[in-house]
DNA sequence: AATATATATCGCAAATATACGATAAGCAAT
DNA sequence: ATTGCTTATCGTATATTTGCGATATATATT
């Protein structure tokens, strides 16, 4: 990143490699599944089920929420997160989109070796 | 990283992690379009169509590789690369279960604000 | 007011990722 | 054999990510 600048990028995909970014590390994966199953709870929870210090477990929350995929909202002493279903739904189709764009043009196969 | 084992988590979220990590640059989104559009082509077409140098591309193609992607071989003195169209439906599975197992957990809705 | 609880943030260390130019290695032609 | 072309790899610099403990902050409770 020292020269080439990112901004050469189309924005879409941009936006949806930073998403994949967010989504590329097992422990934000696994609190978003918690989340799922819970439908919603506090940081101290997430921090039960996984094998990470709680100021990691927070550190990658925020990452979550920066990126869109988890809301929260503060609870007394607590916070509370859950998952922003609309940006999975957005993220969804972006992936959609993504993967049918690949599939679309690489048909018929042309495979090129291993 | 210094502490926490990355073997602490499900091996399949830990596979998943790491093809959305592989997808998580713009530039390797880029490749993937190019390679799609193309059917296949060499390094260096890849090169006149992105913002960046040969070693660099060089390298994404490396990590789109080790990440099953994309398959190449050696065509002369030239290298082709083509999209592991394996690999595309792969992920668009493996994404389309982890966006279901977040739907089907989180209805009905219960979102808990911003 | 003092204490306990929960979480975000700071500061630090180590590991990875990103980018480039330079070089090496491979093949094809002269 | 030498030259030219293409691509992978090396070396390097910088930025980002990941992780933790310690601390600050904010709210409840006593």
């Amino acid at each position: 990143m020292a020269f080439a600048s990112i901004n050469e990028f189309p924005k879409k995909d941009i936006e949806v490699a930073a998403v994949f970014k967010a989504l590329s590390h097992p422990g934000r994966i696994a609190i978003l599944k918690v989340l799922a199953k819970k439908q919603s709870c506090i940081c101290g929870e997430l921090v039960e089920d996984l094998p990470l210090a709680q100021s990691t477990v927070s550190q990658h929350l925020k990452v979550l929420k920066e990126a869109g995929l988890v809301k929260g909202e503060i609870d007394g002493p607590r916070s509370c997160y859950c998952i922003n279903k609309e940006a999975i739904k957005k993220m969804k189709r972006g992936c959609g989109d993504l993967f049918d764009f690949i599939d679309k043009y690489s048909e018929p196969d042309t495979s090129c070796g291993k």
